[in-house]
DNA sequence: CTCGCTGTATTACCGAACTAATACACTAGG
DNA sequence: CCTAGTGTATTAGTTCGGTAATACAGCGAG
């Protein structure tokens, strides 16, 4: 059985099919959910998260165009065969692109890179906490 | 006077206003602009660039929101005296928030901290170039 | 004081993205 | 078959961010 759950939140500027993709891409890296496991019906999950089905259904079929789950007429869909292969290389591919922008704006400044090499592997180690001395004045949007 | 040049691209995702603001941020960083340089009227660099008003107004306001640029009833606006100060502040701000998403994903993914930051270091080393060596399969959006 | 410049508050418009409603197609079990 | 489950194509509705139109207010040289 699949008593994998999740959390949206519908006020977040994330789109809540997002929310779901990320979840569940989340849960195979993890191991949570392994290739050939059931998801979740398109109507048991909207209704547990109070959407709209086309929204869950949304979110799959994305994942199915990124190979990482697999459609089958009629019946739910599970996570795909090659989902771990994919995960893999996602890994390296997500993180390339959430990195790229700091990178383009890092150079951008003409940025000392040790510098900021320093500040993102001060931000691996220690996720939670605020920073190591900085007054972080912001209300931003 | 201001021969400031400024490039947008209204196909570009990225806002008009924020590309303003980012060239404007740029301008400051590099000493292209200094403390007191005027800007370029509203009307006058909306002409220019094809747009409204309004939008480089926006622009502006914002960057006098971050103690960027000072507003000056009556006058064109003109590079804060404090503008360096802000530069300086800012860099790390920027980039800390540019880096943050990056971080979460990694630690989320359970990567290698010392991969993320080989990664991270080569991206800041040739930021043009495609890869390392990686096949990068994607059509993404 | 007036003209020509500055900026912008307010309002309205537009388009794109997200979500929802509806109705239809497939599958398996009884 | 028939039913109760599955997914989804299509269409419509809503929201929200960005941009534009308009009209108004401050400054300074003449």
């Amino acid at each position: 059985m699949s008593g994998i759950v999740f959390y949206i939140d519908p006020s977040d500027e994330v789109p809540v099919y997002r929310q779901l993709m990320d979840q569940i891409r989340l849960h195979v890296t993890t191991g949570e959910l392994s290739p050939n496991d059931e998801l979740p019906s398109t109507r048991a999950l909207s209704t547990e998260l109070g959407v709209n089905p086309m929204t869950v259904s949304k979110a799959y079929s994305l994942l199915e165009r990124d190979g990482m789950v697999t459609r089958r007429p009629g019946r739910p869909h599970v996570i795909a065969s090659t989902s771990t292969a994919q995960v893999a290389q996602d890994r390296d591919t997500l993180l390339r692109a959430s990195l790229e922008p700091a990178a383009r704006l890092a150079r951008q400044l003409d940025m000392n890179p040790a510098e900021a090499l320093a500040l993102f592997e001060h931000m691996l180690a220690n996720g939670d906490d605020k920073s190591p001395r900085r007054h972080t004045q912001d209300t931003e949007r």
